[in-house]
DNA sequence: CTGAAAGCGCTTACAG
DNA sequence: CTGAAAGCGCTTACAG
């Protein structure tokens, strides 16, 4: 492996020029920077990162606290950070905190000892206020994406917005007695989380236009947790007419139920989802449709420029909200 | 922040004691390393990875080179492999390559050019053989999981065997008249893949029992890749009774088409997949399961002990293949 | 058991 | 435009 020194040798010059011809700092004459290049080039000269950090005290790399890759969501706006780290020529350090409870403050606490990073990520649902407020503090940019907070920057869907397109589909539909099914929150305080927000957002829309009061189901945020529920909520004889679910895993799972169950969908019930998931599509699901990925990209932009502007200026931690989009598909109609 | 020095300084002994001290060293005095962790803890000092490294040469992080991070079998994979990771106290590095000729091979080159890490996994699909080569002449640990590979050592699910228990439990239960409906691989030379392993299986336990040979179908690795095809495959007269589906995603795929159809699964189509992901349960799918998980807790368990072996040794390039196990829910039974 | 010193491989004022 | 030198913050032979 040859270090700056051999390249500054064959090309003729000192460490110092050959660095700035690398870096492509100005003040280096187009022929020398010229034979640097192509001399680094010939013998493979990669710079090492090590040293390069210790030097700059930047490490181009951002970090990523998540509570779970696994799941849609999670690896849609960890696919979209990648994505657009790499066009910045950023590395990413993946800390997978695993459910809460479960090891992940311990792993938290590791992340806080260990991490060296120039900007930071946490998708949300990963960490309480308390130890947001402690990243916040770290001296860099940090962003949150999946819910707004107050302690960081933050980037998600406008879930007030999706609450009330979604329960407002089926109103306009002539849907007079719908049942919200929310997905659990595990970490946050249950008002702040979007599950909460969406489920605002319903209410808000059965208070105004006068519908059957049902209350609302909470069920595991999986297809299989709702779809547990939906097996036993839609065998009953007064089961409603349209059921409004806080995700389309939720959705999905409820779907797949009624199929079992040989309701159809959506003749003798409508249902609605939010995130616009792969399967949906198959499944004829309409939904409200969000883009984790750009999500993603979105947040990394943001801690660039936020890298870019001088130290000390006052943390930006402003809200970006993005507007839903409807997805009319097959499994909603107005009620028999 | 602190520095080594401000320990030293505080603890009344040198950096280079200090240095001892903190990182477990053996030569140094009870009580002199209880005095420096405790003022190393009082100060809140945290060694400084970058010069860290660049004395050590050692990065403790580990690179995952995936094309994926938003489907069950990649996100899985890398849950175990950040978990395993954790407890050794490295960091992951994560290099989502994304679809190849969509630019993984040119974020690949990237990663040759910038990645300095101790070890590296790369789950498979992303890579080809000349890659992988590349890789294995990096003269670190490196790894595969997913599928076997000559170039590396590899961790999988033994794939003939689950080709054949998948096709032999259909079998037992009476089926003659199956149809594999393989996933279809991108990357790998189609010969080399998981894919046609499981379907070259299958074709040998068809050819054993003497059943009707149907041409095997292959479609997109995707719930809904599977679902249009199905859609129209179990729409004829003639289908068959029995779906040997190469992923769980396939098999779900098809499920939902059969609902859909009004067809009664398991009494007028018997369906099996592989894999085992979380919604099989909800459909009731028979399977055979896998744990890609463990898989990414061994590999980095294998990366771990490579590490601590002496530099030179000859690679180990074996193959560990996982034994499937079939689990049996409601998507089979004999044939009507 | 402990310390002084060299070294890891870059970058960047400072001079010229 | 270019170079000599200091410095980033640790670790680790080498001596004692």
């Amino acid at each position: 492996m040859p270090l700056l020194s051999d390249v500054a040798r064959a090309a003729g010059v000192s460490k110092a020029t050959a660095s700035r011809a690398l870096s492509g700092a100005e003040g280096v004459s187009p022929a020398t920077r010229e034979r640097v290049e192509r001399i680094a080039a010939e013998l493979g000269f990669r710079a090492s990162g090590a040293a390069r950090r210790l030097a700059t005290g930047k490490t181009r790399t951002i970090g990523v606290l998540t509570p779970s890759v696994d799941r849609w969501y999670f690896g849609s706006v960890l696919h979209g950070i990648a994505h657009a780290a790499d066009i910045h020529e950023h590395d990413v350090l993946l800390y997978d905190l695993g459910a809460f409870g479960h090891g992940g403050h311990e792993k938290f606490e590791r992340f806080m000892r260990r991490g060296e990073v120039d900007g930071l990520i946490t998708i949300t649902w990963s960490l309480v206020g308390g130890d947001l407020s402690r990243l916040a503090e770290l001296g860099i940019p940090v962003a949150t994406v999946g819910e707004p907070t107050p302690h960081t920057r933050s980037f998600s869907l406008d879930d007030d917005a999706a609450g009330t397109q979604a329960a407002e589909h089926l109103v306009a539909l002539g849907h007079t007695d719908l049942l919200h099914i929310a997905s659990e929150t595990e970490v946050q305080p249950f008002d702040a989380s979007s599950s909460d927000r969406r489920k605002r957002a319903f209410e808000a829309v059965s208070a105004r236009h006068g519908l059957r009061m049902r209350p609302v189901r909470t069920v595991p945020t999986s297809l299989e947790g709702a779809h547990a529920v939906a097996r036993e909520l839609l065998d009953r004889p007064d089961r409603p007419t349209g059921i409004v679910a806080g995700t389309d895993e939720v959705a999905l799972g409820v779907v797949l139920a009624a199929h079992q169950l040989r309701i159809r969908v959506p003749e003798e019930l409508s249902v609605i989802g939010v995130d616009d998931v792969p399967a949906a599509t198959a499944f004829g699901l309409t939904t409200i449709r969000q883009d984790p990925a750009q999500h993603g990209e979105d947040v990394v932009d943001w801690i660039m420029a936020a890298l870019a502007e001088p130290r000390g200026a006052e943390p930006d931690r402003s809200h970006t909200a993005y507007a839903p989009e409807l997805v009319v598909r097959s499994s909603t109609a107005p009620p028999a």
